[in-house]
RNA sequence: GGCGACGUAGCCAAGCGGACUAAGGCAGGGGACUGCAAAUCCCUCAUUCCCGGGUUCAAAUCCCGGCGUCGCCUCCA
């Protein structure tokens, strides 16, 4: 497996510090605000690496975490009369229920900053006590000017952040970059814990770095998260967990690309946010998963439309279409394809396009490829090999695999299914017209048959006329 | 100002010096099938990879110089 190291900006083979086993830590969310699609985006990619190394034959702990401690939350708390807690509870049920649309693997663990202040105090004395930190005045500050590497993830040398000058000046500070370890706490309703430096709350990084290293160790694997989290974030962690430990931190550090809608990145300062509920109310979640994968993980997106997202839809929509036409009039069932074995080229193109630092627009060609093939050729056994490559491709890619006859929910069901909700219709009551259309059609009175095709197409649904009867296309 | 990314068909998007007369998807065109039909099948759809130089037997791929987009340097996935 090649990886993009942002740290060596280059891509290398990924050797694990433990033959056969991969730590992963993915930053996950600060909990103040419901997640939007910009989210989902940067958590696909290291889905699929989790899946890929479990395909290998690796043993992989991954680790996603929950920042439910920070200013962000502390202020909506202010605002909505609540305590950060709440707000903090609150936001972490919205993220399992928007999230599970997307079946993605979940971690072994999911540590929460609240359950580490321990943890993180300890560490943070740690960092004083090997001279990287001073106290002033309550709050802990890490000293930029005596970790000699500062800069060498993002690139950046001291100097050059300075010039941007728009760094938190402060006369606790002794020099503008350092940044805080730990907060003294100034008001009531922030939340605080006892610490040796009095009451007080973990700075923004430090609780990533304590909860990496609790559950990874002192040097792991691979640390990712969305490109903007290369500095401050996972700079100021390189910092201070090298400092307290005087080891390598991290061995390959990931980033991936952002979202962008109309030429900005989508983010909640500028308010051009697409959320989890109100993309799930347009499209299937796979569609979304499918408009992600196609671009490589570490390029931004630009969403110039929703009719971007729609493209895919189509996409899908074809796919399975054709795959469950096969299916039934080549009469297969579950048990025929588990007898076959997947066509081995179709395997090792697939896995070696995955090698390539995650190329999942080169993997999901292949599928088409095959899929050409496999409905060209027509005959059973080539389709049978097919859906079996299929069944191995969609369980690591997470998209492509919503076939009955693989033992799961089909999307094209399901897309009928919500078509007929959103405007109001019960299933059955299409499917009965639908019979009555075929009779019609029997008779020949092909003007009525064709009122009830319009009709049903204002639902969403083409009826398209086959040797195995009507079959519904959702549009 | 510093650091970095990118510029491939109408749109999205691979390509990591030689099987590129450039994958794959969506859209388009022609034909077949069909009572009709946006599905399916067959054919077609970039002589060319932002521009100009250079290196090489060989470049979309490497180097230099332009031009153009964008990100990070402040909270952010």
């Amino acid at each position: 497996m090649k990886l993009k190291n942002t740290l060596t900006r280059k891509i290398e083979e990924f050797v694990p510090l433990r033959e056969k086993e991969v730590g992963i830590y993915l930053c996950g969310l600060t909990v103040y605000d419901r997640m939007h699609i910009g989210h989902i985006r940067s958590f696909i990619p290291f889905d699929i690496l989790v899946r890929y190394f479990k395909y290998k034959g690796y043993k992989v702990t991954f680790v996603r975490n929950f920042t439910d401690v920070d200013d962000k939350i502390i202020n909506r708390a202010l605002q909505e009369g609540k305590t950060a807690q709440e707000i903090a509870e609150t936001y972490i049920k919205l993220f399992y229920e928007d999230i599970s649309h997307f079946e993605l693997a979940k971690p072994d663990f999911e540590p929460r900053v609240t359950e580490n202040i321990q943890e993180i105090i300890e560490l943070i004395q740690k960092i004083i006590r090997n001279g990287y930190a001073y106290v002033s005045d309550g709050d802990v500050y890490f000293e930029v000017d005596k970790f000699k590497d500062y800069g060498k993830l993002s690139g950046m040398s001291k100097d050059d952040m300075l010039a941007g000058a728009r760094v938190e000046v402060s006369e606790k500070k002794r020099n503008p970059l350092d940044f805080a370890l730990w907060k003294q706490k100034k008001y009531d309703y922030e939340p605080s814990w006892k610490s040796p430096w009095g009451e007080g709350r973990p700075g923004w990084h430090i609780e990533c770095s304590a909860m990496s290293m609790k559950y990874l160790g002192e040097t792991f694997d691979i640390h990712g998260g969305g490109q903007d989290l290369i500095f401050p974030h996972h700079e100021n962690e390189i910092a201070q967990s090298e400092s307290a430990t005087q080891k390598t931190f991290v061995r390959y550090w990931l980033h991936a690309g952002h979202l962008f809608i109309g030429g900005e990145k989508m983010s909640k300062s500028l308010g051009n946010i697409i959320t989890v509920p109100q993309i799930l109310n347009m499209f299937h979640p796979e569609v979304l998963k499918l408009f992600i994968i196609k671009s490589h993980y570490r390029s931004n997106i630009e969403i110039s439309g929703i009719e971007d997202i729609k493209k895919e839809e189509k996409t899908l929509v074809n796919f399975y279409y054709n795959i469950e036409f096969l299916v039934d009039k080549l009469k297969i069932n579950h048990e025929e394809i588990n007898k076959v074995e997947p066509d081995e080229s179709a395997v090792s193109n697939f896995e070696k396009a995955l090698e390539e630092d995650m190329n999942t627009p080169e993997a999901i060609s292949i599928i088409f490829s095959e899929y050409d093939k496999a409905i060209r050729e027509g005959s059973k056994y080539t389709f049978l090999k097919f859906l079996k490559f299929l069944n191995v491709a969609s369980d690591i890619l997470g998209v492509f695999g919503r076939i009955q006859v693989l033992g799961r929910t089909s999307f094209i069901e399901d897309e009928i299914r919500r078509r007929c909700e959103q405007k109001g219709y019960n299933y059955e009551e299409i499917c009965s017209l639908i019979e009555k259309r075929n009779e019609l059609r029997k008779e020949k009175r092909f003007q009525e048959a064709d009122e009830i095709r319009r009709k049903i197409m204002e639902i969403g649904i083409y009826l398209q006329d086959t040797e195995l009867g009507s079959r519904k296309i959702p549009v």
